[in-house]
DNA sequence: ATATACATCTGGTATGACCAGTAAAGTGAC
DNA sequence: GTCACTTTACTGGTCATACCAGATGTATAT
């Protein structure tokens, strides 16, 4: 969500650390942090930096802070919310890949009913938008962003905001995953076949057969995954991440 | 669920204030926020302190935080993480009653997909669960406590974290809401009919007739909070014919 | 008119002193 | 000994201040 580009600040620095470390068990679950001020001259920022960090994850879930007791790590994955899992996801750790199917399982539910919503309440401004899709650069990075608009513009059509904000979630990871997934013309051909499947949908406003057609796209692209060898995922730099609209792509 | 009784530190009125102001259009989305030093003293927190409240509300994308350039309010419903909707909905602002319908909706889609896994993963140690739930007391607070164990043990047997995680993320807004849902006796009896049914269906294995069931329970719950009387229960989402940014100039 | 340098905004970092809870160590009375 | 109280030494929470660094507008020199 943020920008990754600029240069890292002291307390992005201490965020990526201290959940480095937890993740990789030099602070396992349970278990108490340093006192603010060691912990600050070992990951070699002030202490005031520190606490900027603390405060981010304490407040998503990571820790468990209050005054006069020590700091302690909390059981995340059970006991945290969402942006746990986009910190993780971040970090680029092992586990990032087993959470890939599990994802797309459950965007895969979530897009059956935002589509189902969109093509609804707006049949004709999305078969208009989707129009464009036929003329498409065929390329890895135009497959990624014009799918990533599709999804968003079903979203803002769909009118449930919770969509969207589980969306931008994942805005990043999204991006890795599908600038690695499109690299392969084969996906990138099944990608129009559904975007032409879709815009039919949409003009016969056969809101049922629309979201199907979404909903089998993105279980389908599990495959991919699953069967994927144990290579790490491409973590090359994303798109700008700027999450705005009007993209049309030339 | 979380430990709301501490007296509000300096970090967390901070916090709170700037998501008041940001919601009541003081700091409206896409303006600048006053420079850190006048923005504390205003606020009656140290320029310190007001440094950990907004890393956390950058972190989460309400804010938008570059060295050299003002802290610009980012179009947080649009842009922003789920983190964004838990934040709000902690201030219980008037538009949060309107995102009820909405949630309920998705989660009756999540449920429903968990539940299936659940029975399919665990039908013994779930019908065994569900056994308990015959011999429950009859208030408010213990339909809640149980409905949310219910669940969370459903998700646990489900297998996939990022349930968990969004769980998570709505604990507080659920109990808030269960604990007044509950209030009314014939919800205490709907909720004890569906243990009942669920018991049932998962001693029988009948992995579809339970997700069906715990799918039918929420959205019939809607009822109760479209049908409420008070004001902005307008469920129908207004989107606000998002052609452009907004851009408007003073 | 253009380009460069500067002034001055903005956020980012570091330091040190001090406040405020918590819990364990110490100390007294019984 | 055991219990209760006090002290002490942690922990995080807050504040003030000086300074670093990036961005930007504005003078100034060419």
């Amino acid at each position: 969500m943020a920008n990754e580009d600029r240069q890292e600040t002291a307390v992005d620095r201490a965020h990526r650390l201290l959940i480095e470390r937890i993740v990789t068990g030099t602070y396992p679950i349970g278990t108490d942090l340093p006192g603010e001020r060691t912990l600050s001259k070992d990951l070699g920022v002030a202490r005031n930096a520190l606490r900027e960090a603390l405060q981010r994850l304490g407040h998503n879930g990571w820790l468990e802070i209050s005054q006069g007791r020590a700091t302690r790590v909390r059981d995340y994955l059970r006991e945290g919310n969402l942006k746990i899992l986009v910190d993780l996801l971040h970090i680029d750790h092992t586990q990032t890949r087993s959470f890939v199917p599990h994802l797309l399982h459950m965007w895969s539910l979530l897009a059956h009913d935002y589509t189902a919503q969109a093509v609804r309440n707006e049949p004709e401004r999305l078969a208009e938008r989707l129009e464009l899709y036929a003329s498409l650069t065929d390329n890895a990075e135009a497959a990624t962003r014009a799918m990533w608009q599709l999804h968003r513009t079903l979203i803002d059509y769909c009118g449930n905001v919770a969509y969207g904000l589980i969306f931008n979630s994942f805005a990043d990871f999204y991006m890795r995953l599908a600038q690695q997934y499109y690299q392969l013309p084969e996906n990138r051909e099944r990608a129009r076949a559904m975007w032409g499947a879709l815009y039919n949908a949409a003009t016969e406003k056969d809101t049922d057969r629309a979201a199907e057609l979404v909903h089998a796209y993105i279980r389908s692209s599990m495959n991919y995954w699953i069967n994927l060898p144990d290579t790490t995922v491409n973590t090359e730099p994303q798109l700008p991440d700027s999450t705005t609209d009007e993209e049309d792509p030339e």
